[in-house]
DNA sequence: AATGAATGAGGTTTCATTCAT
DNA sequence: GATGAATGAAACCTCATTCAT
């Protein structure tokens, strides 16, 4: 594949800040991670902060995308959320490096960033919350989408600790979770 | 009080750690609020690093230390459980600003503080682990430990977010999750 | 002329160094002398360190290798010397400067320099001795390398005492004093 | 033995000089080495440059006085100019430490240090031309207290590469050189 | 569009010196 | 005399950003 060079520097910029971080990327990480000069990085993008926010809210878009449709999927809860925690895994999974941005990295970098981080998992929880309080009273729902979205982040981040859990194994365990909590809540 | 210039140090680094984060906090910073010269920060630590690391290392021990007298304790997995989680809840209330900084800032600032935070994290999560296997099979453990972990990280997020949020009102929605949870688990 | 920056900062180092001493010369000073700014520095040089040990290996190297070509020159033991030591002078008495890091700031800055500088002597004493055993015992040889070579810095250092020396004058004390030794050794 | 405070800081002090340099001592290392507190050094020596200019002065005005008194003392070149490189080479190799300090590291200091060396150096180089004057002229006298000075700051120097060199071996190493010249300038 | 040398603000760190006890 | 914590000036070094080509 040809990329252009504003998705060479992406790309680079994606692996730098999923490995090193946001502080420990340079910008001369990146360009000569993508094999262009310094200064071609600054006709495409405005700053580090500039091209890292273009990869946060990609990922973000894509996840609250995939997550949104099910508030308008018919069906009993324990599917509906089956099938959104699948999807769910299968975006971040797919996505593990800008995943890891978004969950591990935005906290840590300054106040504007951690005001953005509190909005957007803030609208990933609220999307959460609306399909299940098509099903549950609002106190249940707002519990159950805390349960169901800390859960997911713990199992990513168990995923990013050994390296070699699948896909298909983090699943597993999250339908053991999701029947614990279907049977809970009855 | 009279606090001892490390102390000072320590204090000032703390707050300013949690308010701005690591990267935006600078010795200068540190210093100026603490009220000494800048070269009486090297008298103390080694550098910033240094300060950063004494102070994870702190609050990580007293929470790991709170959470292991739970290992030998007696009783049903339900009120060991709301024991634990509130004892979790008290600690990690108490120390909002240390803990924002153990669990949102240490993964985004370089590759040794990774390996550091996920072995912490796992430590806490081995000590759920261990209550749980008590009670309940191997993989039932390791899906609850991360149900649980994930929730009160979760939760202490959202307490983060919305700032009024009392210990109380948090304890209430564990209380609700750890429910639904035993139900489940039955 | 027009010098590449690089080189703009090896003459405005080699300037400083011989005039004010290694220590007393700042990275600050020299980025000023050669008008460019501190972080161009950078671009060329890893440290003050760095920059020093380019120039010390320069002159070093000039020193050798016009003097090694006498090991194979043919000829009495007389006229081999005073040829080597006219070109000793000529060479010293031309890079002046450089001569007097070499020879006299070496020694004072740590202990790696320390290494580097007994390790460059011993090569040019060796160089000597080398070209002398071709006529002399290996004891003659070994003290006439260090009569001449100490006679030379010596030379060299009145030079810098008494500014006005010229490099005939120099010269002069130098067929003086190999004389007495040629007589000698018979 | 029980030094005075001030002699276990000269003592301290010699001893880091010679090993490590002027620039790469510090007053913590002195005053750690020394056993005594920080402060307490200032009671003493006003900075590290005064209790350097102590040590170097002292050398100095030892080998200038055992070098003098052959100013006076009668009978041929050849036995005084033997006695007096005796003496040279033993109250050196006595003070190794000291005289690496004066020889080797005045010079990379700074211009007030440089000026001094160039004063002391000359000192001595002039007692051997005054030695010298009384047998042979102005211009011989000259070159031959510059070889002979010259040879011996060489072989001194041999001796720092060569740690195992003895006294004894210098001596000579420096009978050799001096029945050259003695030779020669007949 | 692309280049990459040059910039300099802004941080970190060192260490000789002071001073209250 | 002795202490040693505190000082802060002065150095070093980094790296996001600019700009002439």
């Amino acid at each position: 594949m040809n990329l252009s060079t504003k998705d060479k520097l992406l790309e680079a910029a994606k692996q730098l800040f999923s490995e090193k971080g946001y502080h420990e990327t340079k910008i001369s990480d990146i360009v000569s991670k993508a094999q262009v000069a310094q200064g071609t990085f600054y006709i495409y993008f405005k700053s580090k902060e500039d091209i890292f926010l273009q990869l946060i809210k990609k990922i973000h878009q894509e996840l609250l995308d995939r997550l949104s449709k099910y508030k308008e999927i018919s069906g009993n809860p324990q599917t509906i959320l089956t099938m959104l925690v699948e999807e769910f895994l299968e975006e971040v999974y797919k996505n593990r490096e800008l995943a890891q941005i978004f969950f591990g990295q935005l906290l840590g970098i300054n106040e504007e960033f951690r005001q953005l981080y509190i909005k957007k998992i803030s609208d990933i929880q609220q999307v959460l919350k609306d399909i299940l309080s098509r099903f549950y009273d609002e106190e249940s729902s707002a519990v159950l989408s805390a349960l169901i979205l800390g859960f997911l982040r713990q199992l990513f981040f168990n995923c990013l600790i050994e390296k070699n859990l699948t896909l298909d194994q983090m699943k597993r365990k999250a339908y053991i979770a999701l029947n614990i909590i279907d049977r809970g809540v009855c």
